[in-house]
DNA sequence: ACAATTTTGCAATTATGTTGCAAATATTAT
DNA sequence: ATAATATTTGCAACATAATTGCAAAATTGT
């Protein structure tokens, strides 16, 4: 299992180092969207914020994870599907955010419709975050 | 015209003060969405930060004014049009980041269109934010 | 004009994010 | 396997952003 996250690493031309390990690791299995603090909670061997920081930075632009925008000043970050590469990402779905647990969720087969936009504006990449209930929290 | 800002407040039930009307007045005459600095900055009449902060606050609870979600941690706000009210946001209009002068807009008569979601999830609001080129950066 | 209520500014505190640099670790070549 | 090279990490220092309590100032209703 563990292997596959050292296989994402050396295809895109990185150092395999316990922070990245560990932090690839933490995505793997959250149930949603991770926040710098969260990762600095969940990380079993601490590690140091500052770390966290340029490790997101990176892994944002090797196109292995991507940001999800929020209203509150409070960015969340979760794991890109196959196509998004260096400096060329493709994640054109919606997320979805509980308004009770707080969750964020990738809706992967939920893409981003076009909007038409008025004359003179160039559309070059296009955010949706729907919130509400989730499935687990509506049940 | 500062006349119509009073009113505002009245209609509200909130105290006429000079930072509210300050504030305001800003939010009228921008070209597009503030960021907290900006007011910071752009207040004549300097007022505090925290002021800035609570009253921002208080304007959105009050649905006056509405707040804009981004991917890096640098939310913005803009003037609601008439429907909002306490407790009660109908802001569903796309809004646009230029990429260039990074202004950002509400593009009031761009509705956000519905996204069918799979089984369980329940929307409550929906947010959509189109990064690109402004029609004055583009010509 | 007065009393009651609300808002403001300041100070203190906490949280969040950035940078330079030496030590530690990982990779590559021998 | 060892050594040379390149990359990453953690720390310290700094910078910026946000929150809270509280007394002074301003606003409102009488
Ligand atoms: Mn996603
Ligand atoms: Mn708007
Ligand atoms: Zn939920
Ligand atoms: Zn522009």
């Amino acid at each position: 299992m563990s292997e596959a996250i050292r296989e994402l690493l050396k295809k895109n031309h990185m150092s395999v180092t316990d922070s990245r390990l560990q932090i690839l690791d933490l995505f793997y299995h959250a149930p949603g969207a991770l926040a710098h603090a969260d990762i600095e909670k969940k990380a079993s061997d601490k590690i140091d914020r500052v770390t966290i920081y340029r490790t997101l930075q990176t892994f944002e632009e090797k196109g292995i994870i991507h940001t999800i925008p929020s209203a509150d000043n409070s960015v969340k970050y979760a794991l890109c599907k196959d196509q998004c590469a260096e400096g060329h990402h493709h994640d054109n779905h919606v997320h979805f955010v509980c308004d009770n647990c707080s969750k964020t969720i990738c809706l992967d087969d939920v893409l981003v419709p076009e909007v038409k936009l008025p004359g003179g504006f160039e559309p070059h990449q296009s955010n949706m975050v729907v919130n509400g209930l989730c499935n687990e929290c509506r049940s």
